[in-house]
RNA sequence: CGGGCUGUAGCGCAGCUUGGUAGCGCGCCACGUUCGGGACGUGGAGGCCCCGGGUUCAAAUCCCGGCAGCCCGACCA
């Protein structure tokens, strides 16, 4: 009888599962417009409470929100040359102003003199306001961020991993001195860090990019890295150390202190809605999405058992007063996030329902609570095991509850990680087999030589990152067994 | 951007070969019997058959061109 509400199940059929559980969970749908989504209230309620809480934080390290326009001049684009290659494939761009009447059709008219792109990020046009901002060492650090969208005109879109409009936030920092702008960069680096694991759940491996997975224009580039439950990575965040390239190209320049003129330091660093997708990929089950109590739109959804009878106003009222005995009780000290599901649908379609949707804990109020004073209840975790306590133990109980499902949630991605992760000091061969099932990571040494990356693009293994807190057996390269310089992880990645 | 597959009711699909009144299941609405693990019966609503051209007396069906989606590559903070 219990069969699982998502079909494919991801043994079957991982990719198709994904897409099951982003419709199934009421997360989002794709637009008619290529590579876009609309992302519905259950899953934009996801991304509002990862907003909120990451918003805190970055604001907790004095920077300040600003808003910069989502049109960006082709001319600053073209200032900074890596940047212009790493993106010009995946641009869109501006060349029209209006449109026009022509043979019965809109046409667009009026070209513009200069393209305009759709930002695929801000770096270019924040660059050059920060130019005409920053005169003085006084004015640094200059330290931003913003909440908004971008686009970039990828090849194959695939919902929430990459889609062709996207929401992120992008912290864009100035500083004096290339220590502070790579502390910055680090600092921001261990807050996404800490950020995926205590409030997604979601365990990642934190390291520095290889050269060849750098973000366009930046001198250094550090990721967290999450494993699905495929085994491939998905890059969950990232920060950039940008030296004095973008200061060089915009023209950020300042006078020291000793009254000299100084290119300063930039950094830049941003997460997007691609973490909802590692929560899907991280969380899910056969039966749809779990979502981890921090960010659940609601944590705790009362469902009263309602057959069209007399007794129901009072299992109504009764689900209320279970709602209210919540109302001024906190979780990581916010107040409880509570809804009581009074749809008129039937109990068993709200069970399903939220079950894919993955609410941690539903409660179901019917007549037999509400004579004996108790309510029955599931967490997400352990959905097909219900519980039944007194309505007043329950409400001091939700914020246990919740916890438990935070800490299992995490408790389970991490033994995924961990479990997945092959250490063992193993040849070239052995490391393309096990690559090439793509089951997991690999943790090797390297020489630290492009080429010996390129032995891996059959099995279409990348280097993710080296490591920050993991160190490799072995002393010579996975590839060439010349000398290793560093420990890296190698895996197939979204 | 290349190769393969697909587009018909909210969802999943049949019909297309061989052109001739638009179908099925789920869901939705109404009523009745049910009801704490996805109930059942009866009746009903709901379609520019992805878009644009063409062939034809006649196109969901044949031809051409787009657009969108999925899978595999290449590409990709």
């Amino acid at each position: 009888m219990n069969k699982s509400a998502i079909s494919p199940t991801r043994q079957e059929d991982f990719p198709g599962w994904y897409q099951e559980v982003i419709k199934a969970a009421d997360l989002a749908e794709m637009a008619h417009v290529r590579g876009c989504m609309v992302i519905k209230p259950w899953g934009y309620g996801i991304w509002e409470r990862i907003r909120d809480l990451l918003d805190k934080e970055i604001k907790a390290r004095g920077h300040e929100n600003a808003y910069f326009p989502l049109f960006i001049p082709l001319s600053y684009i073209q200032k900074e040359a890596d940047h212009v290659e790493g993106f010009a494939k995946e641009m869109a761009v501006v060349t029209h102003h209006r449109l026009e009447q022509r043979d019965g059709h809109l046409v667009p008219g009026g070209e513009l003199e200069e393209p305009i792109v759709v930002r695929p990020t801000s770096e270019a046009i924040i660059g050059a306001s920060m130019s005409q901002w920053i005169q003085s060492y006084r004015d640094l650090p200059l330290l931003l961020n913003q909440w908004a969208n971008v686009v970039r005109w990828e090849m194959r879109p695939r919902v929430f991993l990459r889609t062709s409009e996207f929401l992120w936030q992008e912290g864009h920092t100035a500083h004096s001195t290339q220590q502070e702008a790579m502390d910055e960069t680090i600092e921001m680096f261990g807050v996404y860090e800490s950020f995926a694991q205590e409030v997604l759940c979601v365990p990642v491996v934190a390291g520095e990019k290889p050269p060849s997975e750098r973000f366009p224009g930046a001198d250094r580039s550090f990721s967290i890295e999450a494993m699905m439950q495929d085994g491939k990575a998905l890059q969950a965040g990232t920060s950039h150390f940008l030296g004095q390239n973008f200061a060089k190209s915009a023209d950020i320049k300042f006078l020291d202190h000793t009254g000299e003129l100084c290119y300063a330091y930039t950094t830049s660093w941003g997460v997007s809605t691609r973490l909802i997708g590692a929560l899907v990929m991280t969380h899910g089950d056969d039966d749809g999405l779990c979502v981890p109590p921090r960010v659940a739109p609601h944590q705790v959804v009362i469902s009263p058992i309602t057959r069209g009878e007399p007794v129901d106003a009072d299992v109504l009222a009764y689900a209320r007063k279970c709602s209210q005995g919540l109302f001024g009780s906190t979780y990581c000290s916010e107040p409880l996030r509570v809804k009581v599901d009074d749809r008129l649908i039937k109990s068993v379609d709200k069970k399903w329902q939220w079950l894919k949707r993955g609410v941690p804990v539903l409660v179901e109020i019917g007549p037999r609570d509400l004579e004996a004073g108790t309510v029955t209840f599931r967490k997400r975790t352990s959905f097909y095991q219900a519980d039944t306590m007194k309505l007043d133990d329950f409400i001091v109980q939700v914020p246990n509850l919740l916890g438990e499902v935070q800490d299992e949630l995490l408790d389970r991605a991490r033994s995924n990680l961990e479990s997945n992760i092959l250490t063992d000091e193993i040849d070239l061969s052995a490391a393309r087999a096990y690559l090439d099932q793509g089951n997991g990571f690999l943790l090797a040494k390297w020489c630290g030589d492009t080429a010996c990356e390129v032995a891996f693009k059959e099995q279409a293994a990348t280097i993710r990152c080296l490591p920050r807190d993991r160190k490799a057996k072995g002393t010579v390269c996975v590839v060439c067994s010349k000398p290793a310089t560093t420990d890296a992880i190698f895996a197939q990645s979204y």
